[in-house]
DNA sequence: TCAAAAGTGTTAAGTTTACACCCATGA
DNA sequence: TCATGGGTGTAAACTTAACACTTTTGA
């Protein structure tokens, strides 16, 4: 069979990406969603998508789409997956991978965000979503619970500089569950890649915080990452 | 913007399925690759795949190369992920969807697999593979080891019924390190839902091994799962 | 002076690992 | 009778979990 026929005759379809983008805010895991002031499903709450083009990877794509959304570039993002339901767009037929976002809640462009009429909502507190984005957003969801149990990914959704507690409350949050402050430092001390600062953080509390921060080289010298 | 501009503008793609067929056979995890006799890439190795049809979802599309090549139905599969880099193919811009199945060796159609020009391969001496069936390998071993570790779906592998050397050999051969036999029976005797049954094999001893055999309905009630 | 968050060790319980010999059978 | 794979228990090492009080400081 030449080459040119292998191809041939097989249909072509729209893939899309869809981003699930992961913030921490007040203590709480939060999603940034979009209110869809465009058809279809207009007036929906959806996750932030887009098409992917001809002279990009479905990664660029993703990266792409974030960026428009966020403004941010170096985002740490991982594949959830592809979702090729034949009706599960109910437009056109469209297959989309995709993919989800740390990023640390202080450092995106507010305004570009707003302009696409984008919200941060409690991730235990989801509206109706359009399409197959909950399927979405619940792969994601244990995907990024179980990668941030294995590797130190959650600091992607820390500023630079982070006290024990707010540490320690990002983990509460991801695992759904309440964790013994002394445990925790315990394990925190074991891992010499969380670096004690002569910063202090004043603005949590009247005493003080000892602020923190990740170091990526010790990190991938000792490999050692347990919370 | 009106619905039928949202999709139109956006380019389409052909997008493929992979399949990464998992077999234990002699104590060994095998792969089976097909020796291509069709262009592009006519006598490389690669994986088993084909092209997403209009009418049916990624999925499905996954199951039914997988049954054209071993006329099985009812396998157990996962996805890996999108491969979607822009010159994967070397052919035409093809983004793939990757999935691997776990058979039961002793029962698919040999003749089926034969006119495709398959081959089960040992995991740990894999052929050079084109395109990116490499990455889509090695992805789906990762994968399938860690769900192999949380939840029994190593016994896919196995015949129905299965003594407890069969399955510390399986589990060896998963994980790539050898285990100690007491330590191992000690865990299975903890899974209620292992069962042990009257059968014997008589094949692989003089003496004789009893059999068991996974009991589904115990599991699902159980879910006590650690090999 | 007191409310609010930061910081600090020990012990018991549970889990994991290491380890060696006898058994049954067919060739 | 002996070679081959089948089958069995205990103790030490390690890991995890439970638990409560003192410190600092700004309001």
């Amino acid at each position: 069979m030449p080459v040119q026929n292998f191809y041939r005759g097989n249909p072509r379809f729209y893939v899309a990406v869809d981003c699930i983008i992961f913030g921490f805010n007040n203590g709480k895991l939060n999603l940034l969603l979009l209110k869809r002031n465009f058809e279809p499903s207009k007036g929906k709450w959806s996750l932030m998508g887009g098409f992917v083009q001809t002279d990009e990877s479905v990664d660029d794509a993703a990266k792409r789409v974030l960026r428009q959304l966020t403004g941010l570039e170096e985002v740490y993002m991982e594949q959830v997956g592809a979702f090729g339901d034949v009706e599960r767009d109910t437009g056109e037929r469209v297959i989309s991978v995709a993919y989800y976002a740390l990023i640390n809640i202080d450092g995106y462009d507010r305004e570009q965000v707003q302009s696409h009429n984008a919200y941060w909502t409690d991730i235990n507190e989801l509206p109706k979503l359009i399409f197959d984005h909950k399927d979405m957003v619940e792969k994601a969801r244990d995907m990024m619970k179980r990668n941030a149990s294995s590797k130190p990914t959650g600091f992607n959704l820390l500023p630079k500089l982070f006290t024990l507690t707010q540490l320690q409350t990002l983990y509460e949050a991801i695992y759904g569950e309440t964790m013994d402050k002394r445990n925790f430092r315990k394990r925190v001390s074991d891992m010499e890649f969380i670096e004690l600062t002569d910063e202090i953080d004043k603005t949590r509390s009247k005493r003080g915080a000892r602020m923190y921060r990740m170091n990526d080289d010790i990190y991938r010298k000792t490999r050692k990452f347990k919370i």
